[in-house]
DNA sequence: TATAAAACCGACCGATCATTCGGTTGGGCT
DNA sequence: AGCCCAACCGAATGATCGGTCGGTTTTATA
């Protein structure tokens, strides 16, 4: 692997389980054996160095759901979201650190003020609430899911699915058994027969 | 306010809004008036200043929690679910900062080296599941609410309340028109009448 | 083999960090 | 008044940080 691959690899790790301020690049240069110099000759700045892995988390979240997207095929929309739901803990138990990154306030923060960063976070949750959206409504065009806004539905279940997976991270809740539970739990909000849409 | 409780709050907010790492003693010392020396001879260290904080939220939020349970009186526990989460939301508006530096990661990563900071934090995540798995088992008993598993239902909710309040924080989504979304796909998880349970 | 570019090195720099310490202030007690 | 102790101050300290720079090695090309 190239120096540069492994100075990615490594500040993705330690940026994901530690935090940005809490990695110093001396911490990256013991990491990969790589000199304090040589990971400025790659990448301008410590900001510089996290884009790059922001860009590769986007490139790999995005290309990962296009390729779901292409090969699945699902008898009604309710399936397609269980699918997506399914597809979404296997890629982030996959890509534990990626999904961790994206769960750190740093990147949000960092949003604020540079506007490649929150391009890169608004493409990323775009992707997945779409996704989300998309299968809702196939949902409720062929009758197999009940929703008042898809795009509302879509966040909920994006929220919940997201938040258990958040549960794994923390080291407070074993959340593997959850899973049974979650799915029926999606099933629940999207099959409700009648919506009597009290007051 | 005296000193010590001026550089308490002002120390919740910047670690709350910026971070630990990212909040120096000397951007204490300018918010609050107090010299670099006061902020030490009130708390021995930076650590011992966060945990003193952490110290004041868990009991905010359970003191919160436990006046709501003595208050509360429901017709049955589907409404008593509902009065939770909704007890929940309106808190975390309230205490904002409070809520920001649960949903951080340092406090996390601090509690696996830390046993004060881990019961801090198991204290009050327990609460919180306690309370919404108090509701769905009285729901359950008076035939309001169906559930397999009142622990797994209680994390799922707590998921998806928590993980909404989170949509607020990062400002990517407007989170405020989802809550009546949010409570009727509670209402979906608990009220389903048949429970097929397949397989 | 000659040459230029790219990769790489590690000593060095100024800034900033958390923490220390000797000294000052002011309110409560006798 | 005299005393004490907690609250408070701010300059000083050593460690660590992100980043620079002049020079060496490796690689690609011709």
């Amino acid at each position: 692997m190239s120096k540069r691959n492994a100075i990615l690899a490594a500040a993705t790790r330690l940026f994901s389980r530690n935090g940005f301020k809490e990695t110093s690049m001396s911490d990256l240069s013991r990491m990969t054996g790589a000199a304090g110099g040589t990971i400025f000759h790659h990448f301008k700045n410590k900001e510089d160095l996290f884009l790059n892995i922001l860009k590769d988390v986007q490139e790999t979240i995005l290309s990962a759901f296009a390729r779901h997207k292409e090969t699945m095929a699902y008898g009604n929309g309710l399936e397609m979201v269980e699918g997506v739901i399914s597809f979404y803990l296997q890629l982030a138990g996959e890509m534990e650190d990626q999904f961790l990154l994206l769960h750190r306030h740093y990147p949000y923060q960092m949003a604020e003020t540079n506007d490649l960063c929150r391009s890169y976070l608004e493409s990323v949750h775009n992707c997945l609430l779409d996704i989300f959206e998309e299968a809702v409504s196939a949902g409720v065009k062929d009758g197999s899911v009940t929703a008042a806004s898809p795009r509302n539905t879509a966040m909920l279940l994006f929220a919940m699915v997201d938040g258990v997976t958040r549960f794994n991270t923390y080291n407070l809740y074993h959340a593997a058994s959850l899973y049974q539970d979650l799915i029926r739990s999606c099933r629940n909000i999207l099959t409700r027969e009648t919506s009597p849409d009290p007051m």
